[in-house]
DNA sequence: CAGACAAA
DNA sequence: TTTGTCTGG
């Protein structure tokens, strides 16, 4: 899942105020509603369903945390995925058959009464299929909030909307979109609150990493970074063993970069990698078009046809509408 | 994950 | 007010 670069991004990593983040976000949607998928759960991995058995765990993620954005003055717009590269095909049947693995696993745990092992087999077995996708953009739509496919890679979408302008900053768990050039990322938009890591605990704030610190202070060029990136291993190639980003730094910061790669991976052509990196498909002339939450079309959606409280989303909604009158998401700063 | 509520 | 636990659909 993305490029394992985190290690050498810790000093890199800036706490982010909300305040500071206020502008318009390009969100990585898959990344969003997959995180939901595999946290909104039962203890024994259940997600949460309608009566009809349809999984509505990304939908009330989606509503609470998109509510909590309206208020805090973030516009989202929601990039989802395209096409994937021919490259990326291994990646994908791997993911699948890990998957597929899980879920045999998770029922076997189940069986077995073993609560905790299905509950990891269940996030393994996660899978953000098209009804996800499609419900997920229906509830976009009702809250106002633009969402595009892009033609390939969200994140690289995402990318290019920050560069451009489109958006300030982009919002996703995964590193990648700094391989694809986002002079902004934004991490951890979730509300701030301690969590419990084996009897330690920690509070997760939001973070901002800018691209151009990350460059300067590991003193490399983008390009070197995207050969880190393809050392480690990408989402279209499998990297080399016993090469982390600690150890690809040190290799491209050498300028051994080919030199390595040719000697561990000779049939392996990087350069296809390197240069949807680089020039990956995007649509230029996004115009995101923000509009108001139609609360009714919210209730009828989340309540009438998939069974959430009336009480607890009436609450949320009339919370947003005391806070921003009748002013739509985007005229909020 | 986020909200609600209880307990500290 | 802060912190822990339960539940949502």
């Amino acid at each position: 899942m993305g490029v394992a670069i985190r290690d050498i991004l810790t000093e890199y990593k800036r706490p982010a105020e909300w305040d500071r983040l206020r502008g318009r976000a390009a969100f990585d949607g898959n990344n969003a509603l997959y995180q939901f998928l595999t946290t909104i759960r039962q203890a024994d991995g259940t997600p949460l369903m309608d009566n009809e058995g349809r999984v509505t765990s990304h939908l009330s993620g989606l509503f609470f945390r998109l509510t909590n954005f309206i208020e805090k003055g973030i516009s989202p717009v929601f990039i989802f995925d395209g096409k994937p590269p021919e490259f990326k095909s291994k990646t994908i049947s791997e993911r699948r058959a890990v998957k597929e693995k899980a879920e045999i696993q998770r029922v076997e745990a189940l069986k077995v009464g073993d609560i905790q092992a299905a509950f990891r087999h269940a996030r393994s077995s996660t899978r953000v299929d098209k009804e996800i996708i499609d419900s997920s953009k229906r509830l976009l739509s009702l809250m106002g909030i633009p969402y595009l496919d892009a033609p390939s890679e969200g994140e690289a979408q995402a990318a290019f909307m920050v560069s451009e302008g489109i958006v300030d900053y982009s919002v996703s768990q995964d590193y990648d979109s700094l391989l694809f050039g986002a002079e902004k990322l934004a991490r951890n938009l979730t509300v701030s609150r301690k969590r419990k890591i084996r009897s330690r605990t920690i509070t997760v704030n939001p973070e901002i990493i800018t691209l151009d610190e990350v460059l300067s202070g590991l003193d490399i060029t983008r390009e070197q970074l995207i050969e880190i990136g393809i050392l480690i291993g990408t989402d279209f190639n499998s990297g080399i063993r016993g090469i982390g980003p600690k150890k690809a730094l040190k290799i491209v910061r050498d300028n051994a970069f080919e030199k390595i790669l040719s000697e561990s991976v000779p049939d392996f052509d990087y350069l296809p990698v390197k240069d949807f990196f680089l020039n990956p498909p995007v649509t230029e002339n996004i115009i995101p078009d923000y509009g108001a939450v139609d609360g009714a079309g919210v209730t009828e959606f989340l309540c009438a046809e998939h069974g959430f409280s009336e009480e607890r989303i009436n609450s949320v909604l009339e919370k947003i509408n005391a806070g921003a009158g009748q002013k739509t998401l985007d005229q909020w700063f």
